[in-house]
DNA sequence: CGCAGGGTTGATAGCCTTCAAGGTCTGTGG
DNA sequence: CCACAGACCTTGAAGGCTATCAACCCTGCG
């Protein structure tokens, strides 16, 4: 069962809610973000924990907003074997990156908020506005570039290394309190999934960040108290 | 030195060469390539080899095809660790990817031409003609897609499995002509650096496809007998 | 010829996986 | 309140896949 109503209003935060702005796509300052145009065409959906926003294969109908919660898109082949492929957070903008089908699902880590906007609403939208249709691509580049830069974590960095990386990005785009504090609503298993490693691996690199105080558990989620160190943890055991 | 001459006549072929149509972006029938609207407006570059073509952090001033030879797309950390993220071959579009600097380099693998399009020109077109803005985000798309299908590969796939993934998609791009035959343009370490092994291992398994009769060497390529036992192949030593 | 770049093959080492056992936490029901 | 089940997490021991190190071959070229 899940919950739709009319959209009263929009979150406060739009957009890649913390991606780092390292490539200057956003050089252009906006006063107004341009997915403000979308704000009275979207529909509130509440998911609970493990429901799919949308399956591989499913046409591409709508795209998303998370408002509340974490999602996370998934990659499954025959055997069972998966990747997930992001975790998005609230502010995060999703759905937009197949234009017929969707090649990957989306699912609700925990109890979780989206904003649903239909395709076609926001095809027409974007023909109108030059200012949505920069502000669509500029979701996609960054949605590739982040693509990128995991495929060079997969490739080329340890195991280690893979976890610092990790949970330096989580905290960028967490961070607007601060604090070191990164929250953690994905279970061992999903980092795993995530890094391409197994739970006992992030589990025992967590734990000798935790040893070398690099870091401190905290309640779901753990607090960077040496960023220089954790920077550099895992750089000596790469390949 | 770099020959740019404005371009008499585009390519035969274009768009994704051999993409596979696996998530129906590409459904919709088109009797003629959108981008062939672009025609007018390339200029012919021709590039030797181990030439960039644009390096990263560059202005993302332009957009090419390739017509000749083979483009590889490269993420270098600070450390010299490398990653390809790509290769690029005749038919295929790129630079796409980011809106205001590139954030990996592209280098041709050997003499290679492409035809470079301004992206402000691309952008303008874009804007008028419906069709060709679509083409562009299927382009975008499918590089997505393709970005996730790797991330698979590096994250969840065995050094084997990586290989024959490897050699049946060049197969797939590359099959025109209907014999298993594939060139390769690129070196070991080349593959090695996109499949995230050394070259050793590449080697080694390249090697033992050869005796297993699954391949056989041909000339600057390979040429594949046994394609059911190829797509298997690395299974038994997955983790 | 000498050299450099690329490729192959062997021996060894090590990082990470696999297998296994036990611990912690949370929600449920008696 | 307490027992219990289940999911999640941690830790240890052993093994294997791939990296590393090393030697050698082949080709092209000045």
């Amino acid at each position: 069962m899940q919950l739709q109503t009319r959209t009263a209003g929009m979150p406060s935060r739009f957009g890649l809610s913390g991606a780092p702005d390292l490539d200057g796509a956003r050089a252009a300052p906006r006063q107004a973000d341009a997915l403000e145009l979308l704000e009275q065409f979207g529909t509130h959906q509440a998911l609970r924990r493990g429901q799919e926003v949308y399956g591989a294969g499913d046409p591409s109908e709508c795209c998303y907003l998370v408002v509340r919660g974490c999602i996370r898109t998934v990659d499954i082949d025959e055997e069972g074997r998966r990747q997930i492929a992001e975790f998005l957070l609230p502010g995060d903008f999703f759905g937009l990156d197949s234009l017929a089908t969707h090649h990957l699902s989306a699912e609700a880590l925990s109890d979780a908020v989206v904003v649903c906007y239909p395709r076609r609403v926001v095809e027409g939208l974007a023909a109108r506005h030059g200012a949505l249709a920069l502000r669509l691509r500029e979701i996609t580049s960054e949605s590739l570039r982040r693509a990128h830069q995991k495929m060079f974590l997969l490739g080329r960095k340890s195991a280690g290394e893979r976890i610092a990386s990790f949970l330096l990005e989580l905290a960028e785009r967490a961070r607007r309190d601060g604090t070191g504090c990164v929250d953690l609503p994905m279970t061992r298993c999903d980092i795993a999934d995530h890094l391409g490693l197994t739970i006992e691996t992030v589990s025992r690199n967590m734990a000798q960040l935790c040893r070398s105080g690099i870091i401190t558990a905290v309640k779901s989620g753990i607090e960077i108290r040496n960023r220089q160190a954790l920077a550099s943890f895992g750089a000596d055991t790469r390949h």
